[in-house]
DNA sequence: CTATAAAATTAGACTAGTCTAAAAATATTT
DNA sequence: AAATATTTTTAGACTAGTCTAATTTTATAG
């Protein structure tokens, strides 16, 4: 039906849109991909000939509803994926995304169906993020960056922002992970760390760390 | 390392060795890929350029080492995702060709390695045909066609010749699967079609089932 | 409001993989 | 051994996806 390529771009572009809230540059989708922007301009035309997006020269590309469903199929696809690779074959979390994004491709709609019940159903994938149902839709729920708590404020690490190996690896050196709850008991206004209070222990961790763990607040 | 492409040509070329016992020609090489002889002869010169099969003009081509390897690796990988999809996602066994011809090209030695061991480091696909090791070594066992069985000659279904969705459905219709004890009760010379008996019921089969099913002979 | 900078698009080239049509080599038949 | 048939290769064209370099449009500054 769709090339990787194309699939790969439709992804990009609906993670875009979560961010600017509106239509998706050129330039953002080219260092998304990690391609150049004429690159960009001759897929982001095909995809609107195909009518997966609308877009209009010099101002940018918006998923159509197609689209966004074609998308939301390619993620749910994805972390279902990373939940197999991490639940069943015993994958580290900092280790299956490279390869997510090669099964994501896979074409067989009863292959994810099965997939999915399987591994019972899950609502996230490894790294906290909720995954799409079958219709597209994709459960919101409330959760703030770190940084955004106060002293005093509990929370529980619910995911991450970035994912890359290294954050996840330190994640794993302080013995964060999700689930893990945590108290702030100091927040710096000069450069905006923070010290934790996690199982019984502190933790200094700086502004970046802080600004890339969700948490859901804990009422207390 | 190498594209889906260049490992469905090896893959092919490999399978095609085993019959011809030698040089594989580019018109056999064609109807297997079902692509065109003008096609093969571009890809399997692009092959001898990597040094993955020696090749002279209209001599036909042969694997090297490397590329027997690499080819062996692809049918691991192939039979092993249909292990998966058979045992963990309880797939019918004549659906899950297309899917591992898809899965077989996923990129990552460390997640074969996994699903074998997720798997039990199954010897056999589901329709029975021998998964190679690591090293690319296949196990060679004693199996015969059924239809070179003798009158009176008793034997166990191991594996299917042709694997198309048709053939495997019409053995699920006669129950005959892998493990399945047959005794030749019959044998035409005329049409070479046979009478058998399976679980104490007695079966009519033609000479084209006759010649897709592997047999071990049962001393007796 | 004009000059400059930044962003986006177009033009043209390249690789991978495929095809059709034509030419060349090999095999088969008479 | 020549004629014919079959197989294989080449030549040239096409699509998908990418790039560089040049051009055009939009945004920003003075
Ligand atoms: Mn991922
Ligand atoms: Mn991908
Ligand atoms: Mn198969
Ligand atoms: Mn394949």
């Amino acid at each position: 039906m769709f090339t990787h390529a194309e699939e790969n771009y439709l992804k990009a572009i609906f993670h875009l849109e979560q961010e600017t809230q509106g239509e998706v540059s050129t330039n953002a989708i080219a260092e998304q991909m990690e391609t150049k922007p004429s690159s960009v301009t001759d897929m982001v035309q095909k995809l609107a000939d195909k009518e997966l997006l609308s877009y209009k020269k010099y101002k940018g590309a918006l998923l159509t509803q197609t689209g966004r469903k074609k998308a939301a199929d390619v993620i749910r696809k994805h972390r279902l994926w990373e939940v197999f690779l991490v639940d069943k074959l015993n994958f580290h979390w900092d280790e299956v995304h490279p390869i997510a994004e090669q099964l994501e491709h896979i074409q067989s709609a009863e292959l994810i169906e099965r997939l999915d019940r399987f591994l019972g159903s899950p609502d996230f994938d490894p790294h906290g993020d909720p995954i799409p149902d079958q219709h597209g839709n994709i459960k919101r729920t409330e959760k703030k960056l770190l940084s955004e708590l106060q002293k005093g404020q509990r929370g529980v690490c619910v995911g991450v922002k970035e994912s890359s190996s290294d954050f996840l690896q330190y994640l794993d050196r302080k013995k964060i992970t999700i689930g893990t709850k945590i108290h702030v008991l100091g927040k710096e206004f000069f450069d905006g760390s923070m010290i934790l209070r996690v199982r019984d222990q502190q933790f200094f961790i700086s502004k970046k760390t802080s600004e890339n763990l969700f948490v859901q607040i804990q009422e207390s």
